[in-house]
RNA sequence: GCGGUCGUAGCUUAGCUGGUUAAAGCGCCGCCCUGUCACGGCGGAGACCGAGGGUUCAAGUCCCUUCGACCGCGCCA
C-alpha cells in the first residue's frame, strides 16, 4: 500500500509515475492500442497501453473486466482533442508501463450496469453491489446514518444498543421470530427496541438506538422486509406527541440538508431530487384525512381505523399539491388500533397522541406520545387483553417514576427508498431478507464455518 | 396467506389466432483495427423454451399440477 495513489488523487499528479490498484471497469482493444478504465474507491481513471513493450501488451490484451490490478503508470494530461468534457478524471489518463495481476475473474454473469431484473439483481448480490448504481444508494444511505446520529448527538441524545433476542413477545403485536435457547426455554427476535427505549429514558432521558430488528409477518410487498434496520428515538419531559413532531422535522431537514452536501452526485446519478423539508410538515388527524379523502374522491373509508396504502399515496399527492410538501403527518388514530403503550389524548377520547409520517406514499415512520403513569400503562395493557404480570420488568421504569415521554420508529430502508425514488425496498437493503431469500448458499459454499 | 402477471441462450427481451431449421441486442470466444472512452468491423460458440402431466397429426404458444419470480392486498417501518 506504501506507495499507493488513489485514483481521485491523479490529477494533481502530472507528468508523475505513480501505482495504482483497483478493477478494471472496461477494457477497450484496438489492436495496437489498449484501453482500460480503471476503478478504485476514489474514482476512475483512463489507462492506455502503447506500442512497444511486446510483453506488456501481451499482458493488457489477456487482462479482462473486473480483474483487480496493480497498474504503474506516467500520469499525462490528454491531448486538447481527446479531452472528456464533464468526464472524472478526463482530462488526464495514465500511460500504463507495468500492470501486475493481482486477481482474475471467471464467467461473468453480465455487465455491472446491465439492466437486470430484481431476482437477478439479489441472486448476484457480491457482484451487482460493485454497480454504480448500488454503490450510490449505499453511499447515500450511510451518510442517512451518519446525518441521524450528528444531529441527534449534537441534540444531548444518547444512543444505545437494545437486545435482539428477548423473552417474550413483549409488544404482543406481528409476528415474532422463535430461537431455541437453553435449558428448553424459547427466545425471540426483538420486533423493535420500543420497551427498552422507554426504560433508557428512566436513566438518559435522550436516547436513540440505529439497529436491525426482525418481524416474521409472511408479507410480499415493496415496503416489507422480515430484517430491517430500525432507527428510534425516545425524548423525556415532552409536552405532548408534537414535540416529537418537531423534532423529527428538525432532523429530516437535517438529513435533507446533509444529503445535499455530501450526495449531490449520487443523487444525480439515480435520477432523484432530495426533498426540502418544510419548517412546519402539513399535519391532520386521521379523521381529517379520511374526511378529506371521501369529499375530493369520494371514496368513503370513514370507518376505517388506519389508512390503507392507496389513501396514503393519495394524501401525500395532496399534500404535494396543496402545500409543496413530501412529507404528511397523521395523528390521533384510534386507541383500538395503537400498541397499549400509547398515550390517549384527554382532549379526544378514544383517540391517540400517535402519528405516522408518510413520505412520498409510504409511511417512515410511527411515533407518539406514551402513557408514563404506572397505572395508566396497567390499564393499558389491560385493555389490550394482555397480562401486567408479564411485563412486570417493563412495568419498573414507571413503578419507580418517569416522565412524560414519547418517540418513533423510522425504517432506516424506507427512508433511503423514498429519498432516492427507488421501486422497491429490497434495493435499498444490502442483504434483503424476505419468504424465500436468506443467503443458505452462502453456508453451502463454507461448509466448514 | 389471498389475488394478478410472468417464467424462452450468461443477461435483457421478441416469438401474431398452435404449423415443422426458436430470433435479436448485450456479454463470451477467435481474427482485424494507433486514440478509443457503452470503441468499431468480420466470424463463432451458446436455449431440449422452469419442471411434470395432458389435449392435438402437430405445443414455446392451449389445459391441469407443481416450483419460482415480480406486482397488489392484509400487517407494518
Amino acid at each position: 500500500m506504501q506507495d499507493r495513489t488513489m485514483i481521485g488523487e491523479l490529477a494533481k499528479k502530472a507528468g508523475e509515475s505513480v501505482t495504482i490498484k483497483g478493477w478494471v471497469d472496461v477494457r477497450r482493444d484496438q489492436g495496437k492500442l489498449v484501453f482500460f478504465d480503471f476503478r478504485d474507491m476514489s474514482g476512475t481513471v483512463q489507462g492506455v497501453v502503447l506500442p512497444g513493450d511486446e510483453s506488456l501488451m501481451e499482458t493488457a490484451k489477456s487482462v479482462r473486466n473486473e480483474f483487480v490490478v496493480s497498474i504503474e503508470g506516467i500520469v499525462n494530461k490528454r491531448p486538447e482533442k481527446n479531452v472528456q468534457e464533464g468526464k472524472v478524471n478526463g482530462d488526464i489518463e495514465l500511460e500504463i508501463k507495468g500492470i501486475e495481476i493481482l486477481a482474475e475473474t471467471k464467467d461473468i454473469p453480465f455487465e455491472l450496469d446491465a439492466e437486470l431484473n430484481l431476482d437477478t439483481y439479489l441472486d448476484y448480490l457480491p457482484y451487482t453491489l460493485r454497480s454504480k448504481r448500488a454503490r450510490a444508494i449505499f453511499k447515500v444511505q450511510a451518510e442517512i446514518v451518519r446525518a441521524y446520529r450528528a444531529y441527534l448527538n449534537s441534540e444531548g441524545f444518547t444512543e444505545f444498543q437494545a437486545p435482539k433476542l428477548i423473552g417474550d413477545d413483549a409488544e404482543g403485536s406481528g409476528e415474532v421470530f422463535e430461537v431455541p435457547y437453553f435449558y428448553g426455554k424459547t427466545a425471540h427476535l426483538a420486533t423493535s427496541p420500543q420497551l427498552y427505549k422507554q426504560i433508557m429514558v428512566g436513566a438518559l432521558e435522550r436516547v436513540f438506538s440505529i439497529g436491525i430488528v426482525f418481524r416474521a409477518e409472511k408479507h410480499s410487498t415493496t415496503r416489507h422486509l422480515n430484517e430491517y434496520t430500525s432507527m428510534d428515538v425516545e425524548m423525556g419531559f415532552i409536552k405532548d406527541h408534537t414535540d416529537v413532531m418537531e423534532v423529527e422535522t428538525k432532523l429530516l431537514a437535517f438529513i435533507a440538508d446533509h444529503l445535499k452536501e455530501t450526495c449531490a452526485a449520487e443523487f444525480t446519478l439515480l435520477n432523484a431530487e432530495v426533498p426540502a423539508v418544510p419548517t412546519t410538515i402539513p399535519r391532520m388527524k386521521l379523521r381529517e384525512a379520511q374526511a378529506l379523502i371521501f369529499n375530493e374522491t369520494g371514496k368513503d373509508s370513514r370507518e376505517e381505523p388506519d389508512l390503507e396504502p392507496a389513501d396514503e399515496r393519495w394524501l401525500c399527492e395532496w399534500a404535494k399539491k396543496e402545500h409543496g410538501s413530501d412529507f404528511v403527518f397523521v395523528t390521533h388514530y384510534p386507541v383500538s388500533k395503537r400498541p397499549m403503550y400509547t398515550y390517549e389524548d384527554p382532549n379526544d377520547l378514544g383517540f391517540t397522541n400517535g402519528f405516522d409520517l408518510l413520505f412520498r406514499g409510504v409511511e417512515i415512520t410511527t411515533g407518539g406520545q406514551r402513557r408514563h403513569d404506572y397505572q395508566n400503562l396497567v390499564d393499558g395493557i389491560k385493555m389490550k387483553g394482555l397480562d401486567p404480570e408479564k411485563f412486570s420488568y417493563y412495568l419498573q421504569a414507571f413503578k419507580y417514576g418517569i416522565p412524560p415521554h414519547g418517540g418513533w420508529g423510522m425504517g432506516l430502508e424506507r427512508l433511503t427508498a423514498k429519498f432516492l425514488n427507488l421501486p422497491n425496498l429490497k434495493e435499498a437493503t444490502l442483504f434483503p431478507r424476505d419468504i424465500n431469500r436468506i443467503d443458505t448458499r452462502l453456508s453451502e459454499t463454507q461448509p466448514e464455518e
